[in-house]
DNA sequence: GAGCCTGAATGATATGGATCAACGCACTCG
DNA sequence: CGAGTGCGTTGATCCATATCATTCAGGCTC
């Protein structure tokens, strides 16, 4: 077991309990195929365009997603978390559809798309949490895409803020902020700007505390409202009384 | 076989070749839990809020996913196409995060998560189509999130328009459009008015024809310049001269 | 054919957010 | 220490697109 180039135990491709089916040696052959690999902040794993030569899936730590285009605009699809897998929209091969930065300190497992296959062929039990994940990162999109589309900058910030809070959430703790300004705005699809009044203006109206490196949820229920859970005439209501007060 | 509810093998999950290890009665059994139905244009499959009690896999036709806001505020997160499984987003249970509505006459197989799951355990080449579908699927929505989020009005015009041409395409024949302005814009992120402006320019400048439920590109070089791939010099160019000719 | 309906095109005006520009503050480097 | 640099804030102005309103074209019914 001490060959295997994953120890750690803790992706959709490495945990033990995956494979109820395999022996040993079978599951430490498709560990061989897995890569370990760790990024720092600010490392890139792979950039837009390049060609896909590897998977991966990530075990720990957060990344962004971009696309950008020739003049400079660039769009956060997505933030990857731990658990994870990256790139399979290029199962087929080709090239990766988007950049892949790290946000933290990141370990991630590489592997090739033809070892991947062999893998899933393998274990059906890694093909449902595979599925699973793959679900969950349509979700993310799927989310993405409604703010994208119908919210308005308030809103679209709102939304931003309540995807902060963790799952089981304790509500109005200080959480961590990853994202810079500019790259709040590059995944709402707005200016640095228009993130940075509309944060002061939360700010002044005590829905939000912010500070260095984190944010404080202060009204979480108001952010509920203004994300878009309302009625037609609560939305006209607030939206006809938010100018600069 | 004839008891079997699927006969035509058209989806994901009713392929014989699919079932490569299994039992004619393993492969009949897993039919069995397969319920085939159609619907016409305008027929809703679910809403979104609904209990996500089944899933669907899309045999033949076209539907489109939509998402609204308490308002009226609508957008469209993806246009399903023959082959897609619709509502893994689920997997876990809960409500569907969007309403499936019929662009066309559909065939879909309908299926418990708890018996797709089962399925999935069963036939690894199954799960591996299933992973492709969605890898598609995913692909898809960070399409549509680059073009909400960094693209103007005849960009994402271009975009749209440039996705209608089939995979292996024959350029510039007539290509049917099934949806109106509106599912345009609820798609694009922008107003029906917007569309029709931007739509009526591209056929003024003949870069597209127009006719009732179909449209034709002329110029598809021109549209993919415009649609982002371009260097800046160009893009600023254009977009300087792009006023009201 | 008259009346009516629905989808699309077009025009006039308003506005949310982009853009351009300046400034403050913290940090780092020599 | 002062100069430099990066990030965030704030202000003034502009413009792409929304919004509101009207017209047009085709299809349907009586």
């Amino acid at each position: 077991m001490a060959t295997c180039a994953c120890e750690i135990n803790a992706c959709v491709l490495c945990e033990d309990r995956l494979y109820p089916g395999l022996s040993k040696e079978q599951i430490c052959q498709i560990r061989e195929s897995l890569i370990r690999e760790m990024y720092e902040p600010h490392e890139i794993l792979f950039r837009e365009g390049d060609p896909a030569d590897f998977l991966f899936s990530l075990r720990s730590g957060q990344l962004k997603l971009t696309s950008s285009m020739p003049d400079g605009r660039q769009q956060i699809l997505r933030i990857a978390v731990a658990g994870q897998l990256l790139g399979i929209e290029t199962f087929k091969g080709q090239r990766y559809p988007f950049t892949a930065e790290a946000l933290t300190d990141v370990v991630a497992c590489k592997i090739s798309p033809d070892d991947l296959r062999k893998i899933l062929e393998a274990s059906p039990t890694i093909a449902l949490r595979v599925i699973e994940t793959l679900s969950q990162e349509l979700d993310q999109a799927e989310s993405l895409i409604r703010d994208l589309g119908l919210k308005t900058a308030p809103e679209k910030v709102s939304s931003f803020l309540l995807s902060l809070i963790p799952q089981r959430g304790d509500s109005n703790g200080e959480l961590p902020l990853r994202l810079s300004r500019r790259e709040i705005a590059e995944m709402l699809g707005l200016t640095e700007e228009t993130v940075s009044r509309v944060m002061a203006d939360f700010a002044r109206k005590k829905i939000i505390g912010s500070g260095k490196g984190f944010i404080r949820i202060l009204d979480r229920k108001w952010l509920e409202e203004t994300n878009g859970v309302e009625t037609k005439a609560s939305s006209a209501g607030r939206r006809a009384q938010s100018g600069h007060s």
